[in-house]
DNA sequence: CTCCAATATGTGCGCTGCGCACATATTGTC
DNA sequence: GACAATATGTGCGCAGCGCACATATTGGAG
């Protein structure tokens, strides 16, 4: 029965997604990973172009291009890294703000998914998605990956902890 | 505390959707709403165009490409339709058989996340994600959008059933 | 300290998937 | 019998992305 299981996850999996990706198109005006990306910088770490390409998985060209866009919107600045070569992006004023937008709208595109359901119905259903993700055996890259649209202030007893400082 | 199940869902809803993807497009060597067509066409009933296109959420000279691709890689036929002017899809045996890699890697693709769970919290999850699924409002081609990629035989007692001949 | 591989970013070019505006063929309707 | 509605196909361009290449900086081997 496993298989029914997967299939009922494959549909709800797809229509989680694509709600997201549809508000996010809407808030930012931009698809693919560009949303991601505003939500990874708003770390506030610092990344470097090549610490943001292993988290949203593209190539190196099509970070640069996206982090154009980022800043050509006036939503990312690229400030000096610790290297002369390296950058480190951190989000204006107005990236910021739409950040905000971006996960406030995330929550909001689920939501509507969870209310059929009562209380208890939906801390079993966190119960059951917290041991899923727990129990994926991830590198650290690979969870800020997973975790690349998440909004941490909610996320409390995070499954798959990325908050550690990355092995770079 | 619904939106911390909502984040959590979010990231699986993230994770299951990415994994598909890849698995189809590593199959399809065709990205977007390929692989959906593909399955859609597959459910036999011959599809016209713009059924497809209103399945797929596509616009229709979108969808007109699709085909294109799906014709030119020798998996779709362009039959006759009910009229002079519409056409019906069909797939090829290759595309049948194209199609079955298809279903069969999205559950291999979702299989691996369900694993950690006990059989009883598989038929927990099972149980809570049919009554999500099952309390939608919906009307039948949302419901086929919903099902696009889903393996109908493998989806027993489906909550949100496409199955009735859509009103068109 | 000099040379060179490794690191890190940026560019030229093209591809895929898609939408808009438009063209064309068939159908039903007044 | 003319005309709106239906259904498909085309010209054109855009967004997002990858490959190959160019450039700048750094660390290390000799």
């Amino acid at each position: 029965m496993i298989d029914r299981t997967a299939n009922l996850l494959g549909v709800v999996g797809l229509a989680v997604a694509g709600r997201i990706a549809d508000t996010a198109r809407d808030i930012l005006r931009h698809g693919g990973e560009t949303p991601a990306a505003l939500v990874v910088i708003g770390y506030a770490f610092g990344p470097s172009n090549d610490q943001l390409r292993h988290i949203l998985g593209l190539s190196h060209p099509g970070t640069v291009r996206l982090v154009d866009r980022l800043v050509t919107d006036g939503l990312v600045e690229r400030r000096k890294g610790r290297d002369k070569r390296a950058i480190a992006l951190y989000l204006s004023e107005r990236g910021m703000a739409v950040r905000e937008e971006l996960l406030k709208g995330r929550l909001a595109a689920i939501r509507p998914l969870l209310t059929p359901l009562t209380g208890v119905e939906q801390e079993t259903l966190a119960a059951l998605l917290h041991k899923m993700l727990s129990s994926m055996e991830t590198t650290v890259t690979e969870r800020r990956t997973l975790c690349r649209l998440c909004d941490n202030r909610i996320c409390t007893n995070c499954p798959i902890p990325a908050d550690e400082q990355a092995d770079t």
